[in-house]
DNA sequence: TATTGTTATACTCTATAACTATA
DNA sequence: TATAGTTATAGAGTATAACAATA
């Protein structure tokens, strides 16, 4: 329990920040992945990868041969946007396009041996990067709050 | 439970979605923010309110004759973009500012009657889109959610 | 007619630097 | 010189619509 007060008026005057929109989600949402986003971005620079980049290769290195489409959904981005990071990808070496049979439409992704190479070390920088912003979170925390995060749906699902 | 297993080597061909980048609390908070952040500037499209006004009005009513540098800091905003901020609340008669004595470099910030009664609706319509959108958490889940996003902390801090 | 990928574009959010007026 | 606020601008990230090739 230690549950509710569930209060809808706010009690001026509080003076403490932090609790600034209380009872909503959003905000510290908000503030945390605006805290883990800019960091990531910051170590991944040096790689010469970035957040969307690098997340578009990770999936390709676990699913060899998705379709672009596939992909778009699994990073919940449009096929539009996911066009560019695809390519700058392609230019850098680190996934291939294949054409299907059956379907001339359709590419297929793969990552070539150098795409391999610099998503482990991504993955490696990834780790160290949010070792060091989770401090306060131990390994059960940390899969707990994934667990809480996976369980928000879509507003029409 | 359902617990650990923490490989670091992909299991390559699972086929399943939603596990893309396992370990990993960025990506799962991309995610989470990207569903309630869109869905929240829709809800508050009507009053004529975007997430950054929302967020800042709902701070000055609730820490009335703050200081805009003070609302930067709580909101974790650059100074340069609260300005644009409060000028739309000023502008739209939800807000206004007041030199106080002694320093006359600074504004201070307080809500109008308009303001205290839009910012009630806006909060009525955030609970009603975090009920839509959050139906796998319950009240506990969204506290213990908080609670934990809370305790991630800046990379110097 | 619908779908895959593509192009072009616009809009939002955030970051940076230079400026003013006060202190 | 330092600080509070301002201006202008640039850069990400995302969204939308129109299009070509194929189904």
């Amino acid at each position: 329990m230690t549950g509710g007060s569930e209060h809808s008026t706010p009690d001026r005057g509080d003076g403490e920040a932090k609790i600034y929109l209380r009872g909503l989600v959003g905000p510290a949402l908000k503030r945390a992945h605006h805290l883990l986003h800019s960091d990531a971005g910051r170590c991944l620079e040096p790689l010469g990868l970035r957040g969307a980049t690098y997340a578009a290769l990770s999936v390709i290195c676990d699913r060899p041969d998705l379709r672009q489409g596939e992909l778009a959904e699994v990073l919940s981005a449009e096929r539009s946007n996911i066009v560019v990071t695809v390519e700058a990808l392609e230019r850098a070496g680190l996934v291939t396009r294949q054409r299907i049979e059956g379907d001339r439409r359709v590419w297929t992704l793969r990552a070539t041996e150098a795409g391999w190479t610099l998503c482990g070390e991504a993955n490696a920088l990834m780790r160290a990067h949010e070792d060091r912003l989770l401090t306060g979170l131990s390994g059960r925390d940390r899969a707990r709050l994934i667990a809480l995060l996976d369980r928000i749906v879509p507003p029409g699902g």
